[in-house]
DNA sequence: GTTTAGGTTTAG
């Protein structure tokens, strides 16, 4: 390969042979004799490598200026070089803007683009085993200079890293150090959300850095004390006696793990950085040096078994649940796979307020941490998923005086993330990559597995949540378990088929088919008095039987509500809401009457804090429209009474209730409320038969997701669509289908007079795992 | 080609 490479420009003379002559810039014209000559020239320009895809294959185009000698004033002459075949890739690759080069073995012609470019009348052409390149790296781009395009290739050290007890007022500077401090991005009183961090070196000193930038995403990723980062061209400055760095035009950063034993991958959300073997060395060294000779470094990470009470921790942990409390708090229902010896204060919620599932019961108090985020850290909780992996810094743990079951008083841990950014405090998320998200699967997976072996644990859906299934990007599998008690031998699908019901069996089969394709289709509507099945209506049919009921109301007035008239915006018709007087203590939330909304009107109404009821007047009183329409509106979630069970047809006043729910509102009202039930039908093969199966009674279980959750949450579709394509993979896929673990009822029902014998799958529920891809 | 912050505990 003709280029070569050198890092010292004073050493650049030595490898030429010495036959060669410099021949200056100036002197050259399109009939210099030019063998046994050299030019040198500083790349000021630098052209995309061209596949021209003839015998010549590649092109690239540079431009070269003069370097003259220091005792010569510069004229800065510059000239175009063209080069080819492979000496163009090799340049492409090795080559950067700003370095030397020396270049001989070259033809001289005539530039065809003179007359425009106004550079040097000649090109210089390197074609050819003759043509060759001496490359100098630039100097390190300390101060100023643009920074260099990403290549790993160059030997060349393009980067000078000023150790921290060097650091000069007033520079510009690139620098290494292990985190010793750090707060995460906080909004400013300017345009940019600042972050610090402390840095130290093996040359002793720790000096503080600022990062200011107007994207959150783009600071430095700083996940732990210990960490490393490489900061390019920062400033320092002094404040306080002090030498501090601070971010400014054109800095960037890289941050990396700071665990010895985990691999050197650099932690960006640039899209070009330049990172070389010297990069890798420097992260080693830094890491062996801070966890050998770094002693005063203290990690503040804390297990949930270690806590003890009024300390303040780190909390490295899954988010199982959360709840906004109101607007300036939030709770985190969280674990690590590690019990304290001390309970937990368990923090009273509707479960309809919880996203996410959360076992209760005694067997989580000291498990399960419901942590209370406050003021400036609710915005990032909200935007938090149950199964993700957080980190929560600076988390308090308040010990606090419960009164026991038998008049005893208690103590109980209670965990607060308090508002402000002082001490670091804060909360994020781990990225999927992070060895500590790694330790912490492991140890939840085994604090699983230990709780799965005790049927009387009232656990054992934590197990669910061990798997990787939260994590973007990873595909997984599914196995079912068997969750009954039975001790019941495995048999055959074809020895099932041939038993009369009732009956109760242990298979292990696949899915050969299942149906319906489409979730929406699997959601019905179920009485639990009377049994009934129905469809939910679809928004069209809605807005229509709304528009009858709508068509011919009158306001009327209720003694128990206040009601407010309004027109509808098109003034066609009036909407009446009765504000229902009575409610329970201690909530905020609103029971609304509303006569005379459309469908769409009484959606775009409904909010999360109120409970909307549509009604009509009938005879000048208020009645439910008893067509199938849901007769309960909250937030996006809606709900149907059951036509047969709900006798009642006039509104009364609600009243004695202690809590608000959908439930206790129906039965307030005197309405059946109906469930949403999953129902899908399995086609089941084990080889010896095949059979049909519906999952219904356990579909909730099965699937870990509610189907009232289903109607409304995206995530909750996603979740069963990628159950259903783990259990039955697309055709298009590699994947196998599992053998499944299942438990099925065998039952007699009577339809339209016929005796048929149905199958269920029961006591069963799905597992996820990673699969490695 | 300009500012912001400048670690240091809520008070639920």
């Amino acid at each position: 390969m003709p280029v070569y490479t050198d890092q010292d420009p004073l050493n650049m003379d030595k490898w030429l042979p010495k036959t060669l002559q410099s021949i200056p810039l100036h002197t050259l014209t399109a009939k210099s004799e030019c063998a046994g000559k050299y030019v040198k020239g500083k790349v000021v320009c630098k052209g995309p490598l061209l596949n021209m895809g003839d015998h010549v294959k590649y092109l690239l185009k540079s431009v070269i200026q003069d370097v003259p000698k220091q005792s010569q004033a510069s004229n800065n002459i510059s000239i175009n070089v063209v080069l080819f075949g492979g000496l163009a890739k090799d340049f492409s690759h090795a080559v950067n803007q700003g370095d030397v080069v020396v270049l001989w073995g070259f033809t001289v012609s005539p530039s065809p683009t003179f007359g425009k470019d106004k550079l040097h009348p000649c090109n210089l052409n390197l074609n050819g085993a003759e043509a060759h390149v001496h490359v100098c790296a630039a100097t390190a781009p300390a101060a100023g200079t643009s920074g260099a395009s990403a290549t790993v290739l160059k030997p060349a050290a393009k980067y000078k890293y000023v150790p921290l007890n060097a650091l000069k007022h007033g520079s510009q500077v690139n620098v290494y150090g292990v985190v010793t401090f750090f707060k995460l991005p906080f909004p400013t009183k300017g345009t940019d959300y600042c972050s610090t961090l402390k840095l130290t070196d093996p040359s002793g000193a720790t000096v503080c850095c600022t990062i200011f930038c107007e994207n959150q995403e783009n600071h430095p990723k700083i996940f732990k004390a210990g960490d490393v980062i490489r900061l390019h061209r920062v400033k320092v400055q002094t404040f306080g006696g002090a030498m501090t760095l601070v971010t400014c035009w054109g800095w960037s950063a890289l941050t990396f793990d700071g665990a010895v034993s985990s691999p050197v991958v650099p932690r960006t959300n640039n899209k070009s950085f330049h990172f070389s073997e010297e990069d890798q060395r420097m992260v080693t060294e830094l890491r062996e040096w801070a966890a050998h000779g770094l002693t005063a470094l203290r990690d503040p990470t804390v297990p949930l078994s270690a806590v003890l009470p009024k300390q303040y921790f780190d909390l490295t942990c899954q988010l199982l649940a959360k709840a906004r409390l109101d607007s300036a708090c939030t709770l985190l229902k969280v674990w690590d796979g590690t019990r304290n010896s001390c309970p937990f204060l368990t923090i009273p919620v509707e479960p309809e307020a919880l996203e996410g599932d959360c076992p209760a019961g005694r067997d989580g108090q000291n498990l399960i941490a419901d942590v209370l985020v406050y003021d400036n850290h609710v915005e990032v909780a909200q935007a938090l998923k149950p199964g993700m992996f957080l980190c929560i810094y600076n988390l308090h743990a308040v010990p606090q005086a419960v009164p026991g079951e038998d008049c005893s008083v208690r103590e109980v841990l209670s965990f607060h993330l308090h508002g402000g950014a002082s001490y670091g405090r804060g909360l994020c998320a781990l990225p999927s990559s992070s060895p500590d998200v790694a330790k912490l699967q492991r140890a939840l997976q085994s604090c699983a597995e230990q709780m799965e072996g005790d049927m009387n644990s009232s656990l054992d859906d934590l197990s669910w949540f061990t798997a990787s299934q939260f994590i973007d990007g990873v595909t997984w599998e599914c196995q079912t378990v068997r969750k009954c008690t039975h001790t019941l031998q495995k048999v055959s699908l074809a020895h099932v088929k041939s038993s009369s019901p009732p009956g109760v069996f242990h298979v292990e089969a696949q899915v050969k088919s299942y149906q319906p394709k489409r979730l929406y289709q699997c959601l019905k509507l179920f009485c639990s008095q009377c049994k009934t099945i129905e469809e939910i209506p679809d928004p069209a049919t809605l807005r229509a039987r709304f528009g009858q009921a709508v068509r011919d109301t009158r306001p009327c007035r209720a003694a128990w509500a206040d009601s407010v008239t309004t027109d509808t915006q098109d003034h066609s018709r009036q909407i009446t809401l009765h504000v229902s007087s009575k409610s329970p203590a201690h909530s905020d939330s609103k029971l609304i009457f509303v006569q005379g909304a459309s469908f769409d009107e009484i959606c775009h109404l409904s909010s999360d804090e109120e409970f909307l009821i549509p009604v009509k007047s009938s005879r000048g009183k208020l009645t439910f429209l008893d067509s199938m329409v849901p007769f309960l509106f909250r937030g996006k979630r809606q709900f149907y009474g059951c036509r047969q069970c709900s006798v009642r047809r006039l509104v009364k006043c609600v009243e004695g209730i202690e809590v608000w729910n959908e439930r206790s509102i129906s039965e307030g009202l005197g309405l059946q409320l109906m469930e949403y039930v999953l129902v899908m039908k399995f086609e089941l093969d084990d080889g010896t038969a095949t059979l049909e199966a519906l999952l219904l009674e356990d579909s909730d279980s099965f699937f870990h997701v509610s189907a009232e959750e289903l109607t409304h949450s995206q995530e909750a579709q996603e979740k069963i669509q990628k159950i259903m394509d783990s259990l039955h993979p697309p055709d298009n896929s590699t994947l196998q289908r599992p053998w499944l673990e299942l438990c099925l009822s065998l039952y007699a029902v009577d339809e339209n007079g016929q005796r048929e014998v149905h199958c269920q799958i029961v006591n069963t529920q799905t597992r996820g795992s990673a699969v490695e891809q």
